[in-house]
DNA sequence: GCATAAAGTTAGTCGTTGCTAACTTTTCGA
DNA sequence: TCGAAAAGTTAGCAACGACTAACTTTATGC
């Protein structure tokens, strides 16, 4: 039982730098077109290098498509994750507000927190938005 | 605005292992009067190399102290990080199982959730656990 | 009491995710 | 148009958190 705990929450860690990527780069295209490298510098805070590594490691991964000195494109795969992910971001941070939780809070604790959430925990978040909390 | 959510989130990462590995060592010694590395070899699911490993990193920041095969001790520090993280522990374990979510699951997902719960976000649950969802 | 099993230590490796520094390419405005 | 600023690439480094393998120390049971 405690074993499995641990290495759920390990396994969603592996996969959360892919899921935040590819959702700021759908949100990126959406707004402006196109996603440069410089707009997920200033997006996640980190240096023009670690975005660059980051995004190699996605295309290893068959998330996105790059050629040099061009934006970032994401494959069908890439697209489906940054929609699924986005979704689930929308749903934790709507929650959390609907608990009364400032919206800058909300903001700030749903981008860590959207990543534990398992299938059955957003359907709960899902019911109770629709249909108030449990008796 | 948004640099600084992914620098929480980052944070929190950081400060992640520190607080389950105390948490883990004060219910051992809680329940079986010592903790050895054995124990947090079974309650994580690495290896005793891991722990190890990161015993000495706790020792670095003044959580545990440990002489030579003997066990593990918290330090008044270590203790008070433990109590704290089991608490905000519980706490969103219980919400999660308020809101409907099966106890095995509640576990899973509470385990990374607890890390990126803020003291407000915290709050409200404490609130809504005790008075109700707010209207 | 001693052999062996269990526990703990140490060394070395790997992938991820961050960094700085040096360089190249592209973009843009005077 | 061309030179400087912005953007992108590459190389090299480090901490963390995982691993295996080889070794030492302690505990246990016969
Ligand atoms: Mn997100
Ligand atoms: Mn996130
Ligand atoms: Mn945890
Ligand atoms: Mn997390």
């Amino acid at each position: 039982m405690a074993e499995r705990i641990h290495k759920r929450t390990r396994d969603d860690h592996a996969s959360e730098v892919a899921e935040d990527y590819v959702e700021a780069i759908a949100d990126t295209i959406a707004e402006k077109g196109r996603c440069r490298s410089m707009d997920l510098v200033r997006h996640f805070a980190v240096t023009h290098a670690t975005v660059n590594n980051t995004i190699a490691r996605l295309q290893r991964d068959g998330l996105v498509t790059t050629e040099r000195y061009q934006p970032i494109e994401l494959t069908a795969r890439g697209r489906r994750l940054a929609a699924a992910s986005r979704k689930r971001h929308e749903i934790v941070q709507s929650f959390l507000e609907a608990m009364g939780v400032s919206p800058q809070t909300a903001a700030i604790d749903s981008e860590g927190i959207e990543h534990h959430v398992s299938k059955e925990t957003l359907q709960a978040m899902t019911r109770i938005l629709k249909d108030g909390w449990p008796t």
